[in-house]
DNA sequence: GTAAATTAGTACTAAATCAGTCCTATTTAG
DNA sequence: CTAAATAGGACTGATTTAGTACTAATTTAC
């Protein structure tokens, strides 16, 4: 149904946290401070916090009093950054991966470079929204907001 | 990984075989035919045109003789209505569903006004690019192309 | 009326992916 | 040395996807 994985979702979630913590101050978190501000799971934050360490998006610290921080400023966090380094790189068919070609039709399908063009557009529209606007509740629509109910019969 | 489902990509690839084949002509096409110029197996393409056929997208007329053909223009079709037919609602995340709120934090979650943006940006996206624009191989880029590779590691 | 070709609908199974937890290192302040 | 924290991996159950198969209904030709 063209859904990102629960485990991106609450890694917005968790950052949008993180950013919020260290406002103006640069004060780390710990994933058991996270876990109870997000209202989710420890295990499930610290999986997350380890896998957004491993991709680069934030920094961690070991040891007592150790903790994460945001590795950059969260103006200069995407959503796409988040998705990607949570899934891996966002190719919404095999077209759009770089891979052994799986497929079969490489070359041969005419949709192909249609689908790249699509991917692209899917990727800056990921692209163009910030961390740091994620974080708060109710910046200025880039684009008019449709209700659930018109999205649910779009 | 923000994949749409293969049976979404092979709809775009029949659909784009049955608009090709009803060139000027309103002729009808069978499951057989088009699966045999798209080189997709039989019983997939059967079941994807009868997915398609309930959603509207094509008509279908049963008996000797029988078929199925475009409801539509191919210009009026677009991406983001054979993604829907197939797979459903596009919904990046639960929230963008007018369910029964799984979620448990609905209201109260602070990202979920933006999930909401990013869906709706997503579906514009796909609403922008229509069947005949897909049916044809080189169509002139909307937005610049990323090579696979840059898109791979993006 | 019968046969042949086609779509309609449903059910089923195997494979892949996702979600969530747990366990065992490693690091570091005190 | 101990406590609190992260690192990495392994593991299991649930969900989703992919593909096939089977039976019924429809329509044309003869």
């Amino acid at each position: 149904m063209l859904r990102i994985t629960k485990l991106a979702d609450y890694a917005i979630v968790v950052l949008s946290h993180l950013s919020a913590e260290q406002q103006g101050s640069s004060e780390k978190s710990t994933a058991r401070n996270l876990s109870h501000r997000s209202g989710l799971p420890q295990p499930t934050v610290s999986k997350l916090l380890k896998e957004l360490a491993r991709s680069g998006l934030v920094v961690s610290e070991r040891g007592l009093l150790g903790g994460y921080r945001l590795a950059r400023d969260a103006n200069a966090i995407t959503v796409a950054d988040i998705v990607h380094a949570v899934e891996g790189p966002i190719a919404l068919t095999e077209c759009n991966l770089s891979e052994p070609e799986a497929c079969g039709y490489a070359g041969a399908c005419p949709v192909e470079a249609n689908w790249i063009r699509i991917n692209d557009a899917i990727v800056r529209a990921l692209g163009s929204i910030s961390l740091a606007e994620m974080a708060k509740p109710f910046s200025p629509p880039l684009v008019r907001l449709s209700t659930k109910r018109e999205l649910a019969h779009a």
